[in-house]
DNA sequence: TAAATTTGCACAATCGTTTGAGCGTTTTTT
DNA sequence: AAAAAACGCTCAAACGATTGTGCAAATTTA
């Protein structure tokens, strides 16, 4: 059923070097000759050989694979970086082992085992969590890894990310400048750099626009739910916000839902501005506006910065940021 | 650096073998001793040892790893059943490798032949085009093969897929009850099963209500620009149907952006139904009519039958159709 | 014609794991 | 005390490919 160099060197009577060596384009260099070379690649044809990427990988301790672990396929936001991070990947005739780690650092860091396990030749991570010591021994004893989005403050991995702190200050900017003073954020994950970054921006802004006492940031998960909850009780205090600034796609799904259900619309009531960019926004009632980040530009560069560590060129820069872009919807009312 | 049997049994003055067997588990059935047992347990646990999964999968000829061929992860539908799949994939200690063919056939084949050299144990596959040869070689002959969504027609390939008959009857019913009549289909690719069957499913539905007349079917890509194109045709007819039936979730999107182009509103000059369901779906402008696809099931029971069929279980009925839903929006007005 | 060179290919080890068979040594049985 | 059984472990082959070395036979050179 499955071919091997063996049963075709025993049907041809040569020897399963010689069957190597022709095959794997080495005949000319261990001077094998026209005629046998001709009948071995005829024969290999013929049988339609493959060779088993298995061997080749226990041999050469290279698996031409890479792994890619991602929190979440089900948000569009990492299942188009997954998309242009696999089609990368296959541009350069490797594969790609992909695992949802569910946004939990334990799945994390069995995926990464695994990926071990399976001797990957470099890896690239949206890292779960704040504790790097696993990623950091994965990354110097075994294989490169290389991170996109998130990464760990002050820790020589390399990564790829938005320039969250701009992004966040340019949207509280945009809001400032339409004439509102009282923004909430509704932000995600804690322990995730590029959501304390987006944080950050927006506190410099409102500060630097004289509006720290209208200062409020509330939430703690990149979900629907955390939006929706956290607008709710936004929507029951005495000094309700007029412009919220929810630091992800899915976050500002949830206050949408909770600001629908207290009867207000967008932007006439309260105006909303969203991270993260995604064509479904454009017809959404109003259209969002938000900060887009460069999804594309990441992964490649992502794949770029892999590919040449595990071709031992020393990259130059490996933390890099790049700039967001705010998309002009019409969430954003002028005051 | 990299650990493995011998070193550890070097290091312990034991043989390869016996390392083997105490951390396979099979200590007791080949009489090692417990302090044997005891001490290389230890070392290994040490070392942090972790047995070489390629090495595992050439002498085994298992390699723990399923293959999955999407057409594209930057489709939410896809990207919805990928997660789920890899998530049901890893339920069952296996790994995912994905293959995005962009919707080429040439991609899917050279896809597939990737997967087979890399001994992958089974493969769970979106196909592209008709010619079935390839697929159906891979599936008799080398790793069994389970088809998602789109299928093979007469053809007996296992497959799992929406009853999309009854989805595109269903639609278009609803439509007629409430009064529509001039109704028109945009469709995506021809050389895709389910696509047809929702076209015949609108058909039979027309037909049954008396508006053969009306029956016009145009398209021939799920894309959003298929969408776009269709619908301007569309509306520069002299007779303009009241309804479109659009049979994806992209193709919707280039039918919205069409009509908003035209200056008309939905659903008061024009109702549309929508193929697929999607969160983002909900907080349209405005929120769309649709037949909603049980892509969660259809992804647990590709997997389920794929795996009956690795371990060997002969399956019962392994090509299924599963009933869709219409989910109510607000793109559909009573006439 | 003998020596040197080139030609054409095969041997055998290796990657890391698994597994049937085998082989001394100790313990039990008779 | 001799035979049988149990114990504790090792040998070596195998999975399929790659690669440095080696060895005849054919050809060229001197």
């Amino acid at each position: 059923m499955k071919e091997s160099l063996s049963t075709i060197a025993e049907r041809l009577g040569v020897s399963v070097t010689t069957v190597s060596r022709v095959l794997s384009g080495n005949a000319g260099k261990y001077r094998i000759s026209k005629a046998t070379e001709a009948r071995i690649r005829a024969e290999a044809d013929r049988c339609n050989y493959a060779p088993s990427l298995v061997a080749q990988s226990l041999r050469s301790r290279q698996t031409k694979t890479i792994g890619l672990l991602t929190p979440s396929l089900a948000n569009p936001y990492f299942a188009e970086m997954s998309s242009v991070i696999i089609s990368e990947v296959h541009r350069r005739g490797f594969t790609t082992i992909v695992i949802d780690t569910m946004e939990n650092e334990s799945n994390f860091n069995e995926g990464l085992t695994k990926l071990v396990a399976r001797q990957v030749d470099g890896i690239i991570a949206v890292p779960c969590g704040q504790d790097h010591t696993m990623v950091d021994g994965v990354n110097s004893n075994f294989v490169p890894v290389v991170l996109v989005d998130r990464y760990y403050e002050n820790f020589p991995l390399p990564y790829v990310t938005t320039n969250n702190y701009k992004g966040g200050y340019d949207a509280t900017r945009l809001l400032i400048d339409a004439g509102h003073r009282s923004i909430a954020c509704i932000q995600g994950v804690r322990t995730s750099a590029p959501n304390n970054e987006r944080v950050r921006g927006y506190r410099d802004a409102m500060e630097e626009a004289g509006l720290k006492e209208f200062e409020f940031v509330a939430g703690n998960e990149f979900s629907i739910q955390n939006g929706y909850l956290e607008t709710k009780l936004l929507l029951s205090r005495q000094l309700k916000p007029t412009a919220i600034f929810a630091l992800s796609n899915n976050i500002s799904l949830g206050v949408i839902k909770a600001i629908r259900e207290a009867g207000l619309r967008i932007p006439e009531d309260l105006s909303l501005l969203s991270f993260d960019n995604y064509t479904y926004m454009d017809y959404m009632e109003p259209p969002l506006t938000r900060v887009g980040q460069p999804v594309e530009d990441m992964a490649i560069l992502a794949a770029k910065i892999l590919f040449d560590r595990i071709e031992g060129i020393a990259p130059g820069a490996s933390q890099l940021r790049l700039s967001p872009t705010i998309i002009q919807g019409a969430s954003v009312s002028r005051l």
